[in-house]
DNA sequence: TTATATGCCTAATTTGATTAGGTATTACAT
DNA sequence: ATGTAATACCTAATCAAATTAGGCATATAA
């Protein structure tokens, strides 16, 4: 688990990406997924996932489905298209931004930035 | 520039890292450092920078000396051996929290995680 | 002489997380 | 049968850390 502030900008990068990769996720699978992904280092919390979601949708990158299982409710959440542009600008933006901090923080190029497999 | 809210959690890694690097720097030099090393993608702004240095220092991570350039104050700032732990710990944390988001980011393995140069 | 760069700082606001609740259904032990 | 854990949604209060927008002063270049 990460001490993380590092979260922060992070988290609808993730969303949306999970989205785009799985076609729809409802909530508790979107921390089930990220769980598993990350062999549990990093686990959303509810109340930072949540109001993330509200977000995204409001702003028109994702639409909802709402399900029944049995009597327990179930919102799926998929990109629109205006959701799948934003997911790939995102990734690039992390990557693009990782890439500089490293730059600073890894100053000595070897062939460029360290994270060269071994 | 960047529409960061990425670099929430970064700034006090880039600023140890710089401070380990160069042995001192002034507030002022930093934000210049960073412009130059980023290609003026990253700029610290001194509303963010100022705060995060004087918690540094109120951490005990670093040390500071005033200086006077002419009439003008310059205040230097240094690692303490706390620091200096600082310093690796987070740089190593960060680069641990990349690679874990990659990982959600970019599921299809090549090598590893996309950062291998062309 | 006036704008720009250097150099320090803080306060109000905004953003986005954590913490800590609340509600309800289903499954699994004891 | 009963209680605990897992599933599944949500919000409100708080905290952390940035942005925005100031303020102050000295030095330099137009």
């Amino acid at each position: 688990m990460y001490s993380s502030e590092l979260l922060k900008g992070t988290l609808s990068t993730l969303i949306l990406k999970l989205l785009d990769d799985n076609g729809r996720l409802y909530g508790y699978e979107i921390t089930q997924r990220v769980k598993d992904l990350t062999q549990s280092r990093i686990q959303l919390t509810e109340g930072a996932l949540y109001p993330a979601l509200h977000k995204l949708e409001a702003e028109g990158l994702l639409a909802t489905e709402t399900e029944y299982i049995g009597k327990r409710v179930r919102k799926y959440y998929r990109l629109t298209d205006l959701g799948k542009q934003a997911a790939s600008d995102k990734v690039a933006e992390f990557a693009d931004f990782v890439r500089t901090v490293l730059g600073v923080l890894n100053p000595k190029p070897g062939p460029q930035l360290g994270f060269v497999t071994p």
